[in-house]
DNA sequence: TACTATCCTCTTTAACCGTT
DNA sequence: AACGGTTAAAGAGGATAGTA
């Protein structure tokens, strides 16, 4: 059924664990074409030349890479492409987000190859899959739960103006990287305020650092 | 099946207003 | 004047429904 024309992107930027997940691919569909991408770059440079892509296997934290910036504009811009997160954390809160925007599953590093095989074959199939040990019932407050819905709106182009607004940048700024007019990035926020339910660009700011979508800077080295 | 009409979303821009 | 924000409008592109 599935192997020989199975494409499955591996967006990792550890090489040791590019190939543990390869390996646990390889397990499970040794027909499978794999392609490897080591950095958000290689990564959408891979998304512009191939067309029938069928998993993405993506590391939470990358080389340009803000929190969930990378998952919400891959869900944005291929609703179709199951996005698997990869990543060294087990906290429930994060795995429950990122189920929450989109993904298709989730897969700590520290899970054995089978089962990382056998997570792949599960969302190949049309399931989802987290860790059977984490328990992801633990209600998460109201609000936070809204706010994510709301950022799970937001476009391809909304996402990047929210970064940049999330570095602070101005809007001439912002419409001077993306090459647009400064009006266009005015509209991009007034649209991102009106989706989030805010009233300003800090609080837009504010509320995505609160959901982890951006980090901010932390002071002290936080990996 | 193929073609067309239509609708909707996304993106872009200009004009305008309020605040500092 | 500079900056942030709102609104109306228009073009591109995709999805959908109806028709021959």
């Amino acid at each position: 059924m599935q192997g020989q024309n199975t494409t499955i992107v591996i967006a990792d930027d550890h090489p040791l664990f590019r190939g543990a997940l390869r390996q646990a691919v390889a397990s499970v569909m040794p027909q499978a074409r794999v392609i490897e991408a080591s950095g958000l770059d290689e990564l959408n440079a891979t998304l512009g030349q191939e067309r029938d892509l069928d998993l993405i296997l993506l590391d939470l934290t990358m080389p340009g890479v803000q929190g969930f910036s990378a998952l919400l504009s891959l869900r944005a811009q291929h609703p179709e492409l199951p996005v698997v997160i990869v990543s060294a954390t087990e906290e429930p809160t994060v795995i429950r987000r990122a189920m929450e925007f989109g993904a298709s599953g989730f897969i700590p590093k520290s899970i054995d190859v089978d089962s990382i095989g056998g997570a792949i074959s599960a969302v190949l199939a049309g399931d989802t899959w987290t860790p059977p040990d984490v328990d992801l019932s633990a209600a998460e407050d109201k609000e936070t739960a809204d706010l994510v819905r709301r950022l799970a709106t937001l476009t391809p182009q909304q996402v990047r103006v929210l970064t940049m607004l999330s570095e602070g940048l101005l809007n001439k700024q912002i419409a001077y990287e993306l090459n647009v007019s400064e009006a266009t990035v005015k509209a991009h926020v007034s649209a991102i305020l009106d989706k989030l339910g805010v009233d300003s660009r800090t609080q837009a700011v504010i509320a995505a650092s609160k959901i982890g979508v951006t980090q901010r800077p932390s002071p002290a080295g936080a990996d």
